[in-house]
DNA sequence: ATTATTTTTTAGGCTTGCCTAAAATATTTT
DNA sequence: AAAATATTTTAGGCAAGCCTAAAAAATAAT
């Protein structure tokens, strides 16, 4: 059994791997966490030592197959309690990260599989990132960006790269939400912005905002 | 914010009193949270000095006003949590303890109360016990026991004094249920053993059975 | 009311997970 | 390729939460 420290180094350990043979830094590890770099350190060699990652001293950590799934597994609790939190419990999906922070590190793989369940097999969760499986295989789809696509084409927004909360609340602000389609019409030369219509109405989205929304060609 | 272990020891000492006067000795703590008397003597010292409980050396524990509504919201979470697993997730009423005293130790209001209205405010858990509201003001019920009774009289099996998961998987196969009406047809003078009808049948359990089923008069 | 027993506390140690500061290694710059 | 810089590891410390063994206090027995 980890801890739920233990845990957490795996997880962001997986989240900061571009691919299957990236080595993820030390340091890159104790920002995403708010650690530092010697407590990472100590916390990569017990990894180590459990055979859930690959550590070469001063060449970052790699997850090994049994990493993977364990990863894998927290991703999962996660992202289905962030379903649960939102269609059974009326949260907003700005609201569910840090409740679903604690809620990945409860053991007991029935509640897992009966909360998937009840949930009907949830494929995404409510920021659009796919769901593993209970083998930990999980369904990537490839990353666009709306910022990606030409003039005169249309995206289907499926997901965003940053999901803070400030991010998802502006989001909802501008009525821009999963599932939408949005066409580019226009980019200002100026700073890149783009005019976009959305549903009925056009909207004016900076370059940035654009290029953290996830998107499917149409 | 408290620790885990914090929580435990406030929850174990809110069981342990037998009213809101009663000291609870560092033995008993250490007994019922399987840890060593010197350890909770630390601890006492800790939940002191936050106002959680007065401690008097050599004199045991006593919860503070603060201390009690502390421990009351933790209870109120593992009770509305093991609803939420046997009413939604078909678990069993001997399967949920343990994931509810993980469960138990989430921290968010809001979740706690949207999911109090999820299940529709239940007032008891899946084994008789009360659910404290959100102000942490408990209804409890006289505590008459199946083996108080005298012969001749029935009671309604509202609750279990041992809830060990041994003991309720026993009951289900006695097909002994929250709700039952329990006759005392018979007393054995041998080994007290009780004969008694439960709906259309007659059955036969131990002295030690029927003190450990909660009962309403009827 | 002493003595014996039980309970509780204190003292000192261990592990986990964090930290800072210094040393070691790797990488980048010139 | 040597020097400068950045990254990572090591060394040593600290708090929380546990432990055992010894000392202190409370309770029970004579």
């Amino acid at each position: 059994m980890l801890s739920f420290s233990e845990e957490n180094h795996l997880k962001s350990i997986f989240h900061l791997s571009t691919d299957i043979e990236s080595e993820v830094s030390t340091n890159s590890i104790a920002d995403d966490l708010n650690t530092k770099a010697s407590s990472v350190t100590e916390m990569l060699k017990k990894l180590g030592e459990k055979n859930l990652i690959v550590y070469k001293k001063y060449h970052g950590a790699q997850l090994t197959e049994m990493g993977r799934k364990t990863a894998l597994n927290i991703i999962r609790k996660h992202r289905l309690w962030e379903v649960f939190l939102v269609d059974k419990l009326n949260f907003k999906w700005d609201e569910v990260h840090d409740i679903a922070e604690q809620l990945e590190h409860i053991q007991s793989e029935k509640l897992t599989n009966e909360l998937d369940k009840f949930l009907n097999f949830p494929t995404k969760d409510p920021h659009g990132d796919p769901i593993p499986n209970p083998a930990g295989f999980i369904k990537f789809t490839p990353k666009l960006r709306l910022s990606d696509l030409n003039i005169g084409e249309t995206g289907k927004f499926i997901g965003v790269k940053d999901s803070s909360s400030t991010f998802l609340k502006y989001l909802d602000k501008r009525k821009i939400s999963l599932g939408s389609n949005i066409k580019v019409l226009h980019q200002e030369k100026f700073d890149q912005s783009l005019h976009v219509g959305l549903d009925e109405t056009n909207l004016t989205i900076s370059i940035k905002t654009a290029s953290n929304l996830y998107i499917t060609k149409i």
